[in-house]
DNA sequence: GTGGTCTAGACCACG
DNA sequence: GTGGTCTAGACCACC
């Protein structure tokens, strides 16, 4: 499902990423559909697990995926496990708040940008 | 400098972030003033240099700090760094917020969360 | 006399080579006029004396300059430049040409490469 | 294992070279044997990691040891190293003649230069 | 079994 | 000497 290229200068962590969002992209890992796990990919790509491990949190720190821990690493979907995703939303706001305020942004500022997104269109949920 | 605990159950990357950002902010670490190198401060903490490889990474990727390899870790100067910082929780908190909406989270929760922040303590900026 | 740029994602040394070709080439720099030496240029720069040293090494090697012991860097003539860059190549080709013959290869198969580097394309010089 | 002579006037990095050299075409260190890590041969030598590094990259170059990031380098195997050693000689002929014919450099040129080393002392392989 | 964190230590690019 | 990437293998929390 993916080749790596040694003579490529980048590093392998980052041509992970570059596979995994290009199949997402185009709809070949359909929505909630299971990655292989970590150490399966490793052993598959004959490299260390902790290098897929990198790839993989970074996936899920652009939103491209999900990990559960115990249960595995599944690509992110619109519709449903609404739950899950929710948390997910509400524990990054949550952080991202916290260094808002310790940088100076006013709670003003935060609720614009908040307002921007939601009420385009005019749909205001 | 910095102290770790290890009866919290964050993880020690985590708390050297924490720390760091601290100091960043009350100005204890000036502007362009060098970080300790990676393999230093892990020697001064008894932990892995590639613990603290990997709180400088997010340092780096949330505006902190920069790095030049074969030269060091430093503080962004205070002049680029709010709007470096700001630029990057604004363009995140769209991001979330755009994901949130499609998840069917209310505004209202949102609010909520920012608010938790903003008013612990009482003191709302 | 050089500007670096830190945003550049090239490295330091591979700038000052750059430059330098530059001067050279524009004839800014005139034939058999003396470089800054090495740890001036490295003050003047407010970098590593070593990022000077390796970019100088490799100005000398590709023909451009040339460096006396205890004296400095100069720019190789003109009218030299072919003829240094051509002395290179000869030692060069002196050394590996030596290893080929304790390595068991015969002339036969060193012509061989030649041949097929000068008759690519049908022009033979 | 290795004993550096302060006295001997040819660098320090060319006279580890050429101990590995020995050590390895008198078969005493074996094939696919770990060589000791940079760091700590350096530390034995009580010289810089950069002039081993320096050493080892070389002794890859030459087709005597192959390195992989984040396990070690490695003594080539017998039987592939003469067949590596040649792709070198060949990548390196080509890379220079190429040089050679855009330098103006003639065919002809080139073949003496390999016909006094070929026709030393007589014996031409 | 899965993901997450951490240690120990390696080579590599750069200064 | 400094940051960056990677390997190997460990322990933990979760399911």
């Amino acid at each position: 499902m993916i080749i790596l290229d040694y003579k490529d200068r980048r590093p392998i962590y980052e041509q992970v990423i570059g596979k995994f969002q290009d199949l997402i992209a185009c709809d070949v890992l359909k929505e909630d559909s299971q990655l292989p796990s970590v150490r399966n990919l490793a052993m598959d790509l004959s490299i260390n697990p902790n290098t897929i491990q990198r790839a993989y949190s970074e996936l899920e720190r652009r939103g491209f995926i999900y990990s559960i821990k115990g249960k595995g690493s599944f690509v992110v979907e619109n519709s449903n496990m609404k739950a899950a995703k929710q948390k997910r939303i509400y524990d990054d706001l949550q952080k991202l708040t916290k260094e808002a305020k310790v940088m100076g942004v006013t709670k003003k500022e935060l609720l614009e940008t908040i307002d921007e997104i939601y009420d385009e269109r005019g749909d205001e949920r």
